[in-house]
DNA sequence: TTGAAAGCGATACCAG
DNA sequence: CTGGTATCGCTTTCAA
């Protein structure tokens, strides 16, 4: 493996100059830089990761910890941690996975160790134990999502609040009057942070709104078609002329096939949107007016909060609530009611 | 953070018995290694992760590469990204995520600054460009899958011919005759690895065996499910008196919701064997014998060959493939035709 | 604009 | 069985 020595001898200066060059942490005649980074092209040279972690303070690395719960939506899931480590990249920075059986375990670990400069919390519960630990260690934490008691943390997500009342105004400004809620799996409401707070949101708007609400989780975490398409019918039954949807991709298409099968049209005699979908729903036999929960946002943000932590003091604790965007695509009219 | 010197000097011995006794390269007496343990579990003690990278010979990290198709199964993917950290870390390493746009770029970064000890390779391709990066970085690889081009290479895999084979004998033996076989969405046979292996083994075998084989692929990635249960059907009416299935979840569920729209049993009418599934059947709506692909094995032995190739010389370069396993649950019936 | 040299915090060799 | 210390490759102060 090359080291800085040999890139400094064949661009005949000191190691000092080739360090500075790369670093940009002082000024390098143009002449001289030129000649270094031909050196570092040829020989290929990398900088030694362990040497670089000692020398300096930074480690270029972060940490990535996702508990694996049996309702995690692995598409989802996926694309938090995928857009997570790409803008990480952007960065500069690598991303480490800590996937311990316990979670907080992980995080003491590399805040014991000095591996990464900071950690990013991922698919943050109510309750989640890493706050506290996030409190104790001197590592930074990013949480993307927000848990009951974020004092003091710093946190980012989509304005779920914001969303959930988007969507209802939406439907409650074209008259609609009844609208159902077909919502996460049971256990979501109990263990996920957000399909409380959209819940919450969309009864708080509907109250204000004077639009009657009627909810209906989607049941089991693997419930059928059936089972899901009863609730659906439970909603319709009871009157609704909108439906919003706050679920996964496979109760979208059960929602879409429902309909269908009970021949009401979208937005004729039915109107739909879905709220903090992160999936792709081109995918599904009809698009869908969606105010989307993009991963790539959050995750960037996140990752902006991180390096910030890393310079800034005091760093810039608080929530960063991303503002909803709604999509118009179509699926929502005036009600007939 | 807790320094080496804090605890040695808790202790009342020199650093360097404290470094022997937390790697045990060298005896120390019982009672001083007491002594020492104490102090690093008071202190929080946790070895600084650059000067031991720096100064010692190990990272104690692997890089886990994985590029990111449109055809990628999430759910079986986290299933393997998982099963791998938990194997590194029963090994005492983290694992760091490559994820670039260009995988090579990754490979050849953390190659060239020494930043993993070794590189797991995920999600292989026929004609993976990794394959000539891995030849060419002293860093050792071992792929998870076969590429075409494998010489040299440390590969870890299913043994797909044997299972495609075993699948085969197996209804060949209760007198079926006439099999048909679902396979992968039209472009895994083309981008993966796997597939075609299946495929040929499962041609191969029932040529010996004289039975007609007849072969339908699963299609668009995001085929509908009439799409598939048309494939279905196409197999049936030509006379197949059991499917051999080899693709997803979803392609399960619709096989097992065709069988039953059309009043046919299983095994009574039809047989049927999964071969390389690798999610949780327990969620179908009926069990199916089993020829499973464990991504906790693969990731395991995956994970040993790459300790074994930091210590072992010449490394254990070549083919690694696990035996398949028959799961008898008895959908597999004597044939009636 | 450039160089020399002092650490960073472990590991492991050489002594005792 | 235990200590001293050179060493790993880089960053960064101090000097010029």
């Amino acid at each position: 493996m090359v080291k800085i020595n040999e890139v400094a001898e064949a661009a005949g200066v000191s190691i000092s100059t080739v360090s500075y060059a790369l670093s940009g942490k002082r000024p390098v005649s143009e002449a001289t830089r030129h000649r270094i980074e031909t050196a570092v092209r040829e020989l290929g040279y990398s900088p030694n990761a362990g040497a670089r972690m000692l020398a300096g303070d930074r480690t270029h690395i972060f940490a990535l910890t996702e508990p694996f719960r049996r309702d995690t939506h692995a598409p989802t899931h996926m694309a938090f941690v995928l857009a997570t480590a790409i803008a990480a990249r952007q960065n500069g920075y690598d991303v480490l996975l800590l996937t311990d059986e316990d979670a907080q375990a992980g995080m003491q670990r590399v805040a014991a160790n000095g591996l990464v400069d900071a950690i990013l919390v991922l698919d943050v519960a109510p309750d989640d134990g890493r706050v506290a630990l996030a409190r104790q260690i001197s590592t930074p934490a990013v949480f993307i999502g927000i848990p009951d008691d974020h004092d003091g943390l710093i946190c980012v997500d989509l304005d779920f609040e914001a969303a959930g009342a988007l969507a209802v105004d939406r439907l409650a400004d074209r008259g609609h009057r009844n609208i159902g809620l077909i919502g996460q799996p049971d256990i979501a409401y109990a263990k996920s942070n957000f399909p409380p707070r959209v819940l919450r949101a969309v009864e708080a708007r509907a109250a204000e709104r004077a639009v009657r609400l009627g909810f209906r989780s989607a049941g089991e975490v693997d419930a059928s078609a059936a089972a899901v398409a009863a609730r659906v019918d439970a909603l319709l039954d009871g009157g609704a002329t909108a439906l919003v949807l706050h679920a996964t991709d496979s109760v979208h298409a059960v929602v879409l096939d429902r309909l269908r099968t009970r021949g009401l049209s979208v937005p004729g005699d039915v109107s739909l949107v879905s709220v903090a979908a992160s999936f792709d729903m081109s995918t599904l036999a009809q698009s869908i007016d969606v105010i989307p929960l993009v991963p790539d946002s959050s995750c960037a943000l996140a990752v902006d909060l991180a390096m910030r932590a890393l310079t800034t003091e005091p760093p810039a604790s608080g929530l960063h609530l991303i503002p909803p965007t709604y999509i118009d695509l179509g699926t929502v009219g005036a009600s007939r009611a």
